[in-house]
DNA sequence: ATTGGGATACTGGTATGCAAGAATAGCGAT
DNA sequence: ATCGCTATTCTTGCATACCAGTATCCCAAT
């Protein structure tokens, strides 16, 4: 969820909110790492004021913690918000595959098919982060045939809270493997009305995360709160 | 840790937030009504900085509309905006009531049957005020079983996008009782762990607002925008 | 009466300064 | 060396002032 007017000149907040946005998730800047309103106002050129309005909506995102008086940070990975953010997600999902798969807007179907083949060239090429910008938008085609485009927003607010643990994993190229059959059969079972085998297969997708979040919280527990 | 996180002193923006937001919902600011800054920032006692805040956090929940250099009005009814919600707000709690018709938190069942017996007392009563909130209540408690409390602030968040809506309708005695025979049933459902047959339930719990949104959209057109 | 143009009073976005609380460093007493 | 107090310097929250657009209204010209 960036700024919501795109194609209007972007504010100073939002020129802010994006850019902290991207290091945040990309873990340029780290859980714990302190951020005063102050220096980042100086680093970017501009007045504490959107600086200000960036924090909050970064805050609302669950990627900031404000402590008044204190500091704000960048939130440290929480075992809870991290379950819920799973749990509306793939809440979401599901119900985005399951109308996608009893009445879908079938304009989209070449675009998911097309995505299937890029997807399909950047595991072969083993290129990690081509497939992960490729699953971002396939899973925002599945949002769009179900006619639920704005649904991804939820599904991306979400997802980013754990994309950003994600990061600190190596993800081989038989998990991408892995991900991609998970798409192809997704889409076999939409564009066959299976509704529950939609919904089995996307389970077992959104499942596969359990094991990597278990093991970078043993092996990074220095990012998570407390 | 002694942290204060807990006592979390109520800020100028959280009172503005929280006057606007019963405000808007309770239709006492209607959609379309402008609401200026400087204004609100008087009729309060407070400068403008966090009436601004409140703004953009209410513009967050979709229920103002922030027009730069023009003016912020009260955010008229949108059917896309309306259907959005209720498909989240679905989405959300059909995972809700699976999980907990799978593996509840018995320490809620008491609650749960407790609520049930004030909403009969409530409908019994004719009492639709009471109803209202006891059913807010209802469907929190839904969340708590499924341990997925948190779950409950997106569906609050989505509930209040319709039921802002919805009071424009008088809802009548007998609607009243169709809802409470919907979590009677649930409930049933959900304790004998019959997790289909629960979601069957909350569909139609849920879809018995159609016709009224419909009719609301026929009668109240002129608070829809365009 | 109608229409065009411009002054004016609004709007939200930004910059800056002040106030209050919290952390910290340093000094003195034990 | 350790503990405790205090002053300083952080932090964010709030208030105020200013800026750049937008809408409106009034008056003049047709």
């Amino acid at each position: 969820m960036t700024s919501t007017d795109t194609v209007e000149r972007a504010t100073s907040t939002d020129q802010i909110f994006d850019s902290l946005y991207d290091r945040i998730v990309s873990l340029d800047l780290l859980p714990g790492a302190k951020l005063s309103e102050s220096e980042v106002a100086k680093s970017y050129g501009f007045s504490r004021q959107p600086v200000r309005e960036a924090f909050t909506r970064l805050a609302n995102l669950n990627l900031l913690l404000i402590r008044p008086q204190r500091a704000t940070i960048v939130r440290p990975f929480s075992r809870d918000l991290i379950s819920n953010a799973r749990f509306v997600r793939g809440a979401i999902e599901i119900e985005v595959i399951r109308q996608a798969a009893t009445d879908r807007d079938r304009a989209v179907d070449t675009k998911l098919r097309q995505s299937l083949k890029e997807q399909r060239d950047a595991v072969a090429a083993g290129d990690t982060a081509a497939f992960h910008s490729l699953d971002y938008a396939f899973h925002r085609l599945l949002c769009a045939s179900a006619r639920r485009p704005a649904a991804f927003e939820l599904i991306a607010a979400n997802k980013a809270q754990v994309d950003r643990l994600c990061m600190l994993s190596l993800t081989g190229a038989e998990a991408m493997e892995d991900l991609l059959t998970d798409h192809t059969q997704l889409i076999d079972a939409l564009f066959s009305g299976d509704s529950a085998g939609a919904e089995t297969i996307l389970r077992r997708h959104l499942s596969r995360l359990d094991p990597i979040i278990d093991a970078i919280y043993t092996t990074h527990s220095g990012y998570f709160e407390e």
